[in-house]
DNA sequence: CGCTGACCCTGACGGC
DNA sequence: TGCCGTCAGGGTCAGC
């Protein structure tokens, strides 16, 4: 479920919430997440002020004086407002208790995602490597043409390493090559500075688009249901293997590269 | 150093 | 109805 589009989403949710209150207990009935929530993890947060929560890639960072909560929601992962009263269900791995009565909730039948106490935060191995965000002023074209030379790895590969850019996953990725008219299986450090500088615009369009959009998942998201389907029917490529290209009607191709599922039109994208 | 593939885990879905 | 293989939007890590 969660790309970067969803993870801001879930952010711009949660944050009304619970910043600026403090938490009242941390419920963890299941800590074999990515990695085993710290077992200190409940009596680190108790009391403690939630400053802010900010985004940085797809981690959301709890702030507060003492450190810094950091979550994952891996690949089926989500954090919703519940009330006091609502009892877990399947899934629902830990709570966050907050003062005002709210609960953070987070459900995750994969376990892939993580919950880690971070202090001090920005030193972290899995922040402190991180490329540029997708959405600020330093991720453009020239970024992306430099950081590919000599690089031999598909273009796909490389815009969805987050050493390179951060946030792009595999739906956005195949979205943006598309829109850019580049053949996902071309070699990263054979592309021209221009095509690099559509393609940075592509992510950048893509993206503020999908997080445009998570508006209407956020009413959804705190009411319950969580099923995003907000942006299916504007999809060019991803989920469309072997049907027709929008935009000039030949059959999409559908292959793997590098683990993941890439659909791409071979008349359109060169 | 760059790159590939295995792996972490549950659930949904299609074929038989 | 059940069983089996395949696939899923995340990322790390070992090994070449």
């Amino acid at each position: 479920m969660p790309e970067l589009p969803e993870v801001e989403t879930t952010r711009r949710g949660v944050e009304p919430y619970c910043s600026g209150e403090r938490v009242r207990r941390l419920v963890v009935r299941e800590p074999r997440l990515r990695w085993p929530v710290p077992g200190q993890l409940p009596d680190l947060l108790r009391g403690q002020l939630i400053t802010a929560v900010e985004r940085r890639a797809k981690y959301l960072l709890f702030r507060t004086a003492a450190g810094t909560l950091l979550v994952h929601l891996g690949m089926s992962g989500s954090l919703r407002v519940v009330g006091p009263e609502q009892s877990p269900g399947k899934h629902d791995h830990i709570d966050i208790q907050l003062h005002n009565g709210a609960c953070l909730r987070y459900n995750d039948p994969r376990r892939f995602g993580c919950f880690l106490w971070l202090e001090p935060a920005e030193q972290h191995p899995l922040l402190r490597e991180l490329g540029p965000e997708p959405l600020s002023a330093e991720f453009d074209g020239e970024l992306l043409h430099g950081r590919s030379r000599g690089r031999r790895v598909p273009v796909k590969s490389f815009i969805m390493n987050g050493q390179v850019v951060v946030g792009v996953g595999n739906i956005y990725a195949n979205e943006a090559l598309f829109l850019a008219g580049i053949d996902p299986r071309r070699m990263a450090g054979r592309i021209s500075a221009a095509r690099y500088r559509v393609l940075a615009d592509r992510i950048k369009q893509v993206l503020t688009s999908a997080i445009e959009q998570g508006g209407t998942t956020l009413r959804d998201f705190v009411g319950g249901d969580g099923k995003p389907g907000y942006f299916a029917q504007q999809l060019y490529v991803y989920g469309r293997g072997g049907r027709p290209c929008k935009r000039c009607g030949a059959t999409l191709r559908e292959s793997r590269l590098g683990q993941r599922t890439t659909v791409f039109c071979v008349t359109c994208q060169r």
